[in-house]
DNA sequence: CGCTATTCTCGTACGTAGTACGGGAATAGC
DNA sequence: GCTATTCCCGTACTACGTACGAGAATAGCG
């Protein structure tokens, strides 16, 4: 199962080391030799634990093997390498989504209905947003859930590559926003208290006020945020808005 | 200017690692001693370069020293850590942005120039988007491009909140819009070629095909994407539209 | 000029990653 | 039982970030 993988970094920054193929494949099981002690499903599963309670940095092949209680080389056994493990975690949380099994008629709503969707699994899973971007491939839970959202936009009049951009432009606005979400929350917690003080203060120093007195002030602001949800809920019609106009 | 960091990782997945207040600091030369025989901006420089052409993988302690022609360890001289490091490399990137002395009095076409700028930085530099929302801190020349933005968007009638958010929805934007756009002339490369066959192939296959036909049509259909210049700036003119809506 | 306090330089070394390798253990079918 | 097959995982290698501290280079003082 070891893969030769020629997964050298390139030029570039990207690097293709998953085969999508091999991926996502059923995965016949063997009917000789011994059985197998755990599955795929379920290092994934310890992985995103690991993640959800201590974040995507956590995660390392040594913490998820001791979660599993397997061998830190055991796991090679169902996973070719940690980035593959990735893309699985990606995947199986995106099998948390509930979507209803037909759209309502109403395009709009199911779409506010869907994204709202994302933003609990994001912030269910913390690490989800960072680790979006580095995704390689569609697993069968990704693609049924772009499937959902071929379907629920079929009535606004689009072509399908321009839904699928749509998709991908309101995921990526739900990702941005929940990480903002969560960092101001986190700016509340006594751990985070220090560094935004310290943030304050150098935001209030004299080379930032004299030369950017509107950010200064705007960032510094009491800033009371009226309501999380409302502010999301607002933001996300408005982007609904401005991207399915067909000007 | 070792520091002893208490930068264990929380609960959380994000660690406030960074101090913004020492960081930004003019730090006066000592006037005594030997000569500093490099500086903080030349080994950032080097550390762009490097990631501009071998991606941000490819910056290690280690290499970014031996292109500046230092030891290893010398590099802690001039910055804590790599996690700075990174922090002043996003700087220092934002430092390329070419900004007008003041707004031209038709802000929508200066947030359009403002974005297509950036637009250009992050081609320029793949490595920002993904280094992006790691960012902790906001140094001088981020300063000044959000300084620049709320100048821009004043005659738009929205408090300065609302603008901060507005900017940094419109900067996720063009952030995963240009992720998506080198990812796609990626799969032309030679090198990229194999993988985005094996993902056509893949969402070919009867398992995918069944389950999900629409997604399938769309994400394997040709797609002459017409202009990317032209698909760049009608979509950013509909999130201008939908996010500075008064509505 | 040499002395000394100060500052920068970097070789060595430690801890933690990911993971290649290969021998041993467990099982299914004969 | 025997054997082919499969899985388990200890050992070990490479690469990373970076703590430590000895040595080198300098500026000001005598």
């Amino acid at each position: 199962m070891t893969r030769t993988g020629t997964s050298g970094t390139g030029t570039s920054g990207r690097t293709a080391g998953v085969d999508p193929e091999a991926l996502w494949a059923p995965a016949e099981r063997p009917r000789r030799g011994r059985p197998p002690a755990h599955s795929r499903a379920e290092i994934t599963a310890a992985a995103v634990a690991l993640a959800d309670a201590e974040g995507l940095g956590a995660v390392t092949m040594r913490a998820v093997a001791a979660r599993v209680g397997a061998g830190t080389m055991s796991l090679y056994s169902y996973v070719p390498d940690k980035e593959t493990l990735l893309e699985l975690m990606i995947d199986q949380a995106a099998g948390e989504h509930r979507l209803p099994p037909a759209p309502s008629g109403d395009w709009r709503a199911d779409l506010r209905h869907l994204f709202h969707e994302q933003r609990d699994l994001m912030r269910r899973h913390p690490w989800l947003p960072a680790a979006l971007p580095a995704r390689q491939t569609f697993g069968p839970n990704t693609l049924a859930t772009l499937e959902h959202a071929l379907a629920v936009l079929a009535p606004a009049g689009l072509g399908a590559p321009a839904a699928l951009e749509i998709f991908s432009l309101l995921s990526g606005f739900v990702a941005s926003h929940v990480t903002h979400e969560l960092a101001q929350e986190a700016a509340a917690d006594a751990t985070g208290r220090a560094f935004h003080d310290a943030q304050a203060r150098y935001l209030r120093s004299a080379a930032v006020t004299d030369a950017c007195p509107k950010v200064a002030e705007a960032l510094t602001a009491p800033g009371g945020t009226p309501s999380p949800d409302a502010t999301f809920d607002r933001l996300l019609n408005r982007m609904i808005d401005g991207l399915t106009a067909t000007g």
